[in-house]
Formats: structure tokens, C-alpha cells, sequence
DNA sequence: GTGAAAGCGCTAACAA
DNA sequence: TTGTTAGCGCTTTCAC
């Protein structure tokens, strides 16, 4: 009797004993197919996220994942690999599903997209990006903002002369928004990006190393680089320190993720925290208290969480002295 | 009329683009939930994996998505923590779904989690192990070859005071196996590991340097290191290199995984290559091939697939001249 | 405290 | 070619 498997309902403790031998005795699985359908609850969630093989995203699910232990919130990964038709084509397909809620990267979707998680009737929230307008709940930080915030702090420590390298991935919309950030808060300076760089593709350690020599080549006097992500911000420093630079005399560098990695460089590189496993956790705690909810319930205003990440100097961003 | 929307039987082309237009306006989204419970199919696939903060994880999931993109099937990933016990109530809640196939990692599981597996009448595989009884089907490396290989290398080239670094986890058995491989490869030619460290816990490429310098300092007269990952490999690299040690001249250093990191590092750090996207996508072929049977088709032999991993050399293990 | 029965939204089989 | 209907294995409700 269904009653016993989920502890409902009042059962003796003689029925429940027996019912329960009899499920391990037959190795009985319950069907949740059959039970969801009955009960109109799924405890899935649809995770979707555009790439797996940035550890920035296997970061966010952890946090997902840690936050949903203990409840019977099960996350479904679904992977769009930057492509908007992709992202739309698994959204159908994890909605068809009739999941408790939707995790999804980033806020820029197409229209069949944002109509679907509309319609869905369900909790959604769109994480690591605040600029721009969430369907429904929202958790990130503002990438605009972290280049914003990098361009200050390279410009206070005086450089002047500044080069960018990141990935050439048109839809890469923070990614994006982090350059123009930046460039914008270099414009208001008065100091315009000198040299700049985009690649695709292959091992992006090595392609820092690659860019930052070429860069470098083309541009000797630059006095700093900005490198969109830390695996190519490391590329380059191990450049540089191969070529005897001084860091962060000559040349500053800095990256953006604050990934484990960089603990173990011979110079720490400068860098901004993305907050991701903080940007998991917030995520699926929304869609706990959400489902918690009873049904008719007012959700009340959706929650709009913007992080603000920090600058980490390390050793290859000059710090003048505070006292 | 659900012939339309699946493509299936006799329907004319009149009435199919009328239900398909009502489809549209109503935006409506077929409910797989009700549509598998009466056609007892699920077009998931469970994959159970340990972990996905060790990008290993990742990258085989890549290779699964890949394999599995263009087909119904679906990915459903679970997260053990290495934990048997996590690795059972996963599957559990897997198998409820009554998914088309199951992707676990490993050869090792507890006595109930063999005997879902067992009972659950899907293709199962295991993947990324060969040493062992597989429930069904198989796919990997044999981890004890992988470290018997690599002791035949390093003696070969004349390597004899011999450390290993690696983590310390009882429950990875795939770093144990390749550990025992190594010994018994080391041992055979009567020699004995003289140093040897384990870690656990925070970034591997700092604990990789934090170890090497610890062990060099106990056991000065080592001649070679072997890591039982790329990532605590490059930090004893960098260290090394920072040190101004000769490489390999002095001390040769190998790791395991082939990781794309090492592409940037100033010196290519040798390895072995765990074929992790091969091994993905040869399983989710597996569970294609199986799917694609009729019902009541005698599966055949299921296949047991054992990758040969190979020695990249790289510039930390000395190699002997050939011509 | 327990048994029985009506669906949940589809698919598959059959009748028309 | 189309309409109709009996389940799929549960949950939920209601009567006992």
C-alpha cells in the first residue's frame, strides 16, 4: 500500500511492518512516473546551463547540488553549448518534464524561450547575470559592474596603457558585458583600450601564453592586461615570468573567476570572484522555499539577488600603500 | 490528436497542420510524464558519477552529451561524493524514473546498489574502470595497467629513487588501482618506492607544490615523482622549475589524466591519457545500440570496451634515444 | 485503520 | 484516415 512507502495517511505498525517486508523481499522500486502523474508534483528541476567544460559551471551545480541534499528536489542538467536554438530545444524538452522549477544561465533568451519559462507556470530563476530583465527570480552578480569595478582599480594603481585579451564568443553575454564594462569605465578616465584580442578555441592556458606574447610583440608599451577569464590570465603571467617581466612592475595582469587554480601559480593573479557556488546555492534555495509554498499561495515579488564580487590584487596588480 | 505531434501512424496533411496550429496557439507542451507511463518508455539516461569539481567528470558527460545529442535520450545526472552510500540512495532515485539505460562510474558498488542494477532490466554500464566484474556492460581503462605503464616507463629510462604523491582516498578506486599498479610494476624490478604523501582537501596544483617541496626536503636523493593526477603534477613542476631543479635531468616528474591544462605550462609535464570523452561517448553508444533493440531482442554478449591509455612524455621524463 | 475506486494525460490498439 | 477506449502505476479521496 502506497501509504507505507510514504509514510502517510495512518497505517498500524503491523500493516506497515508487513507492507514493508514485502517491498524488499520483491525488490520493489516505486514508479515515479506513475506518481507523479497521480500527484501533479515532479521533484525535478531543470538546470540549464551552457557548457560543461568551464569549470565556472560544474562550480554552480555543485552549489545546486549541495543545497538541494536533503530535499527531494532532484536538478536535471540540461547543456545549450552558447546556442540559442539549443537552449530552446532543451527547455522544451526539460519543461515537457513538468519540473518543480528552472535554473537557467543568463538573461538574454529568445522570444519562444522567455514565452515558454512564462508560461510553464513554475518557479525560474536566471543566474550569473544582472544586467538586464529576469522572467522571474534572479541571482548574479552585475558583469558591466565587474568591469567596471577592474577598470577603477587598474586605472587608481596608475596604468595608463591597457590591452585585453577574452574569448571571441559572441554569445558569451556576460563575457560581453565584462568588456564593455570595462571599456566604459576606462572611456570615463579618458583612457581607451590600446590593444585588443579574441580567441577560440583549444587550450586556453596556452592561448594565453600565445596572445600575451603576440600582444605584447605588437604593443610593447601596454602596461597592463585584462584577460577575460583566469585560465588565460595564468597563460600569460607564466609568459611573462618566463620572459623575465616584471609583474606587476612593468606589466599588471588580471583575470576574472577567482578559480582554485590560481592558488598554486608562482604569483598569484590578480582577479574578481564570480561568487559561484554562492550563485548555485541562492538559486536552489529560491525554488526550496518556493515549492514549499502552497499551491494557491501568493509567491509575493520574485527575489532579485545582484552579488557583488571582489577584487582579489594577488601579486600581479599593483597595491599602493594603505594604511 | 497525439499522431501529429509524434509523427506516428496514418494522418492526413490537412488535419495534422490543423492540430498543429491549435498546438501553437495553445502552447502546448506535451506531458512526457503521463506519454512515458503509457508507452513504458523514458527517454532518460541515469549517469552516476563521483564528483564534479574534478573536470574527469565533466569531460566524460561531455562526451555523453555529445554521443546522445540528435537522439531522444536524455542525460540524467547524479553526484556521489565518492560516498557508497550516497552512490546507492542516487541510484535508487534514478531507477524510479525507470530510465532507458544507466552510466555509473566505477566497478565498485555496495551489494544493494549491485542488485538494482541487476534487477533493474536496462543496459548498465560502468565506465572508466576495466579492473573488475561489471554488472553488464564496460567501459575504461584498466587503472593497474595505466600504473604498471608508467613504472616500466620510468625505469626504462633509469629512474630508481622513486616518490609518489596522491590523494588521499580510500574511496577513489581508481587512483588505489593505479597506486597498486604502479608498485607491483616498480616492484617486479625489485624496486621499492622510497617516499611517498597524500593529500586531500583544497587546491590541488598549491598542495602539489606544498607536497613536492615537503618531500624533496625529507628525501633529497629522489630522482623521480610520480602524481597520481596532472593538477598536483603541474604544482610540483612549477615548484620545481622555481627551485631551478633540472628537469628531467635531476628529477623526472610524471601525472595522470592528460589534462588540457598542461598544453600552457612552461614545461609540458609527462602523462597518461584517460580517454574520458572516448570512454562517454563509447558508453552512451553503448545505451544507444541497446535502446535501439526491439523489446524482446537477446541483447548479446554486452560489451566490454578496454581503452589502451599512452604515455605522452612531454619534457618531464626522460626519454632514451631511438632512431 | 483499511479497502476500493476514480482519475492524472497520455499511448496503443482497435473499431468505424 | 479517423474516432474511441482501455490501461500505464501510482495518489487521493471517500466509504467502510
Amino acid at each position: 500500500m502506497s501509504r507505507v512507502l510514504r509514510n502517510r495517511g495512518d497505517v498500524s505498525e503491523a500493516t506497515r511492518q508487513k507492507v514493508l517486508e514485502a517491498a524488499k523481499a520483491l525488490g520493489y522500486v516505486p514508479n515515479q512516473i506513475a506518481g507523479s502523474l497521480a500527484s501533479q508534483r515532479v521533484n525535478l528541476v531543470a538546470v540549464i546551463i551552457p557548457s560543461l567544460s568551464n569549470m565556472v559551471f560544474p562550480e554552480v551545480l555543485t552549489g545546486i547540488n549541495r543545497t538541494f541534499d536533503g530535499t527531494p528536489l532532484q536538478p536535471v542538467v540540461g547543456v545549450t553549448d552558447y546556442l540559442p536554438e539549443k537552449e530552446e530545444q532543451v527547455l522544451y524538452e526539460m519543461l515537457s518534464w513538468r519540473p518543480s522549477g528552472v535554473i537557467i544561465a543568463g538573461l538574454e533568451h529568445s522570444d519562444p524561450a522567455r514565452a515558454m519559462l512564462q508560461n510553464a507556470g513554475i518557479p525560474v530563476v536566471e543566474i550569473m547575470d544582472t544586467d538586464g530583465n529576469p522572467v522571474d527570480a534572479m541571482v548574479g552578480i552585475s558583469h558591466r559592474r565587474a568591469g567596471r569595478m577592474m577598470a577603477a582599480a587598474i586605472l587608481k594603481e596608475g596604468y595608463t596603457r591597457i590591452g585585453f585579451m577574452g574569448t571571441k564568443m559572441p554569445l558569451d553575454h556576460r563575457a560581453r558585458k565584462r568588456f564593455e564594462g570595462f571599456t566604459e569605465g576606462l572611456t570615463k578616465a579618458g583612457i581607451e583600450i590600446e590593444a585588443r584580442d579574441f580567441y577560440s578555441g583549444g587550450s586556453a592556458l596556452a592561448k594565453g601564453r600565445e596572445m600575451t606574447a603576440a600582444m605584447l610583440d605588437r604593443s610593447p608599451d601596454l602596461d597592463f592586461l585584462y584577460y577575460s577569464n583566469d585560465m588565460i590570465g595564468a597563460g600569460g603571467l607564466l609568459y611573462l615570468l618566463d620572459e623575465g617581466i616584471d609583474v606587476p612592475g612593468q606589466v599588471g595582469l588580471a583575470g576574472f573567476n577567482g578559480v582554485e587554480l590560481l592558488q598554486g601559480l608562482p604569483r598569484k593573479l590578480a582577479t574578481m570572484d564570480a561568487c559561484r557556488s554562492e550563485i548555485g546555492a541562492a538559486a536552489a534555495q529560491i525554488i526550496i522555499d518556493r515549492s514549499a509554498l502552497p499551491e494557491d499561495a501568493d509567491p509575493g515579488e520574485p527575489a532579485r539577488i545582484a552579488l557583488t564580487p571582489t577584487i582579489t590584487y594577488g601579486d600581479t596588480l599593483r597595491r599602493t600603500q594603505r594604511r
